[in-house]
DNA sequence: TCCTTATTATAAGCATGCTTATAATTCTGA
DNA sequence: TCAGAATTATAAGCATGCTTATAATAAGGA
């Protein structure tokens, strides 16, 4: 019994999905979900990087991004190109297409973050993001880790 | 652009979706996930509740609550009793077979927690329950608010 | 060299959230 | 009173995360 109460882990997970759904709901009328579009947006600034580091990167599981990626290819947002020096790997790159979509949901996302800290301190939004970071790290990946 | 980045609001999924695999590992031995120990943590406090209200406190779909209480009544943890006031509804309860699941999967949330927030101020915590509540009241179920 | 182990991508199948649709019941207003 | 609207629970089917298993390839050590 740390003391505090347990709920503030609900909370987050409460949080997180509230603002999911807020910006799926935006989304929905692009035909890009949430999801999706966050592939794109890690994608836009590791161009080339092949798939199991981009799972890491986005602490995923790598079949959890294959799925996506693959919807991603067939929308004709994402390429996926072999890797010379390595024939297991595929390297991945956006096309040109995906460059206005990333922008319009660039939009969307800032409509959901607008709302959901309205009237919270820039200082405030600063801490969380503090925390947030130190919370990752605590987190990162090695399943046997007790109290 | 607000100047804020929106990668906040991806930070805030990603660590919610670590805290839930974190504390899915710990509860499997257990045989009870975290989305159904925090249906009961929640039904704990509300016993006699119908299901649409439970939902709504939850923030969660109706539907999204039938599946796991169908569940948790096959295991005998929940008991559904016809609301005699109106036959629509069905009025929840906890067994008697809940109370020790309850109290050792609170353990479990405890481990993760801590592992969570290990190395950070209480006065930090505080603050990050303070964002919390503002920003779940921000998101509260209006499905149309703009920027 | 060649056998063993690790890495990469993927497949299969489960968990849990959602939207949309439906049936039973209740409420409401002409 | 009774027809239409709202509420409650549920079903069907999708989205997206996971674990576990598999096939191809690479790396490392006797």
């Amino acid at each position: 019994m740390g003391g505090t109460d347990t709920t503030v882990g609900m909370s987050l997970n409460d949080v997180a999905r509230m603002m999911r759904r807020d910006f799926d709901r935006r989304a929905r009328e692009q035909g890009l979900s949430r999801a999706r579009w966050q592939v794109l947006w890690q994608l836009s600034r590791r161009q080339g990087v092949h798939q199991a580091a981009l799972a890491e990167a986005m602490d995923l599981a790598p079949i959890s991004l294959t799925r996506q990626l693959d919807q991603l290819e067939a929308e004709g947002l994402v390429e996926r190109r072999p890797d010379p020096s390595d024939r297991r790997r595929r390297l991945l790159f956006l096309t040109d297409q995906a460059q206005p979509a990333l922008e319009r949901l660039r939009g969307l996302a800032e409509q959901t973050r607008a709302r959901a800290f309205a009237g919270l301190e820039p200082s405030d939004i600063d801490t969380l993001i503090r925390i947030l970071a130190a919370m990752r790290a605590n987190l990162c990946d090695r399943p046997d880790q007790g109290d």
